[in-house]
DNA sequence: TTGATAATGATAACCGTTTTCATTACGCGG
DNA sequence: CCGCGTAATGAAAACGGTTATCATTATCAA
C-alpha cells in the first residue's frame, strides 16, 4: 500500500509538473482531479472523479473535471478506456498508448505488452493490403482478487 | 459490383429471417434500416442509417432506427464498432464478434482472423493471474485506394 | 377478413457534455 | 512580498444525441 501512495505521489508530481512546463498553471481543481486519476486502480468517468475528489476539495465543479481531463489527455497523461458499457472512462497511462486487461467484476486495470502482435499485423497487413498505422487491444476477464 | 449486391440481398433475407423466427414482425421500417447496414462496407451511426434510409423510405422516423438497431444487436446481427471520434456506430457481422480493420480515410472495414492471439493470451493470463475471457482487437490504417 | 397487439412516428423528457460569463486566484514582474 | 494581467474557475444555461411516452397504424395468426 505505501508502494503504491509512494508511485501516485510521484505521478501526480511528474503530471503537475508537465503541466507547468506546458504552460498550464497548477489550481486546485487541477491537483484535486490528477489526485483520484493518479492513484485509480481502475477506469473513472467524469462523475466519479467528481464525486470522489469533492471528498477532498468540496468546492470543485463538474466542468472543472471535463477541463482537466482534456488536458490530461492532450499531454498524454491520461488514455481513454473503451468498455462495452461505455466509452467516457479515463486511467492514468505509463507512457502513451499501452494495451489494457481489464477485471470484468471490479475494473481493475494493468497494462500488458503486445509485441508478439507485430507477426499478425504483417500477415493482416499482406493479405488486405491495408497499411496498418494503429492498434487498440484490450483483454477483459477476471482479476486473481475476483475469481 | 454484383457480387456485393448478391451477397447483401441475402444478408438481408437472412436477417429477415432471423428477426421472424425470434418473434419479430417484419415491418417497413425495418427492412429499410436493414437493407442500408446490409449492404454497407463501413460503420453507420443512428442518424447517418436515418439519413441514407429515408432516400427510400422517406416516412422512417428515427426513433425506429434505434429500436432496430437494438435488436439487430442483441441477434449479433451488427455490432458496435468503436473508434477515436465515437462509439455509436455499426456494422454487419458475419458470424458475432470479429476483429476489425479500419481505414482511417474512407472507413471501409474488413474482417480479419486472430487466431495468433493464443499465445499472447496464456502469457498475460499466466503474467497477471487474470483468467482472460474476452479481447478485443482492431487495426487502424489505410486502404489499398485510399493511400 | 378480423382482431389482438407489436411496432410506429411525433413529441417531450432525459442526461451527459459544452458553452457562456462574471468572478476568482495563479504566478510573473517589480 | 505585493499587485496586476489573465488563465482558470463554478454556476447556470444551452446543446445534442438517446430514450420514454402515447395515440395511431399495420402485421400476421386464427
Amino acid at each position: 500500500m505505501d508502494d503504491l501512495n509512494v508511485t501516485s505521489d510521484k505521478r501526480t508530481h511528474n503530471w503537475l509538473d508537465t503541466l507547468r512546463s506546458s504552460g498550464y498553471r497548477l489550481t486546485e481543481p487541477r491537483q484535486a482531479v490528477i489526485d483520484i486519476l493518479a492513484k485509480s486502480q481502475r477506469a473513472l468517468n467524469a462523475t466519479e472523479i467528481f464525486d470522489l475528489a469533492r471528498e477532498e476539495y468540496p468546492s470543485l465543479g463538474l466542468v472543472s473535471v471535463y477541463r482537466t481531463l482534456e488536458k490530461l489527455e492532450e499531454l498524454e497523461l491520461i488514455q481513454k478506456v473503451h468498455h462495452p458499457d461505455g466509452c467516457q472512462s479515463f486511467i492514468a497511462g505509463f507512457t502513451g498508448h499501452q494495451h489494457l486487461l481489464i477485471c470484468q467484476v471490479c475494473g481493475q486495470t494493468e497494462f500488458f505488452e503486445g509485441d508478439d502482435l507485430a507477426p499478425l499485423i504483417e500477415h493482416v497487413s499482406r493479405e488486405s493490403g491495408f497499411t496498418i498505422e494503429e492498434h487498440w487491444l484490450q483483454f477483459f476477464g477476471l482479476c486473481a482478487k475476483c475469481k
